[in-house]
DNA sequence: TTATAAGATTGTAATGATTACAATATTGGA
DNA sequence: TCCAATATTGTAATCATTACAATCTTATAA
């Protein structure tokens, strides 16, 4: 059964403002990693009085909380995405797009760093994708 | 035995310009994956008229070149580094210290993203490093 | 040696994501 | 209803990076 808004946000300990819920919701249902701006540009037609620094506000919040997490993946532009199953990210060099990548089947031997406390691991991959090879 | 600058530069097919020798020393020996302005201000001292935007060509010749990569690992800030033995970065998030993970014992299957040609990989993680575990 | 063209380096200004901050608006509880 | 805490907003500042045009250097041919 799927949690809802009001449970996620009372479970993190803050309120579910209209424009939080939004964004959690756009973070949600949106599948490419949105950048701050794609978020801001997606939500502000119909929350035009939307400020995109209540967006970078509402990430951190999020983040802050355990909710979300930033992954940086290229050109200095910072994407987000709801913490869900782990995943990894494969960058096409050549048309940007991101996908995921399964990572249960890479058994990444955490001690490897013996006396480190690791609180989350990503996989970064670059190179061509299906559709970019002809 | 050592390749000499001279070699490296001659099989990436770029001239081996004192500027550019002196870039690539620095990376050699720097450890903690420098960002550019990490590089500038090393090397202003002993190379006056050095420029910033000279270390920004610089490093894009070598990673055209395949002789390094850039790094992007947190805060917006691209840290560069030579490519040698495959490894992961780990990053404090109390320190920020940047540390190298073995990836010879990781065994990542990059069967899982069937279709996709993979040109670089490289694991990511988060945590509290021992130094900062008190 | 000298002229010349290609290549390397430089400084300044522009870009673009993010943050700081102070003002305004909204909300929930007394 | 009123007030204090919280949420949202807009503007200006910051900072890494890039664009671009100007200048300097180098290699080579005459």
């Amino acid at each position: 059964m799927k949690k809802s808004f009001r449970d996620i946000f009372e479970e993190a300990g803050i309120s579910p403002s209209y424009t939080r819920v939004r964004i959690y919701d756009y973070l949600e249902k949106e599948e490419h990693h949105p950048t701050a701006d794609e978020i801001y540009q997606a939500l502000v037609e119909e929350l035009p009085t939307l400020s995109k620094t209540t967006v970078y506000n509402t990430i951190k919040l999020f983040i802050e909380k355990d909710l979300a997490k930033k992954v940086v993946l290229n050109n200095n532009e910072g994407r987000y995405e709801l913490i869900r199953h782990e995943h990894g990210h494969f960058v096409c060099d050549k048309c940007h797009r991101i996908y995921d990548i399964p990572t249960d089947s890479l058994n990444v031997n955490l001690d490897v760093m013996p006396g480190f406390i690791v609180k989350d691991k990503d996989i970064h991959m670059k190179g061509i994708c299906p559709s970019c090879q002809e």
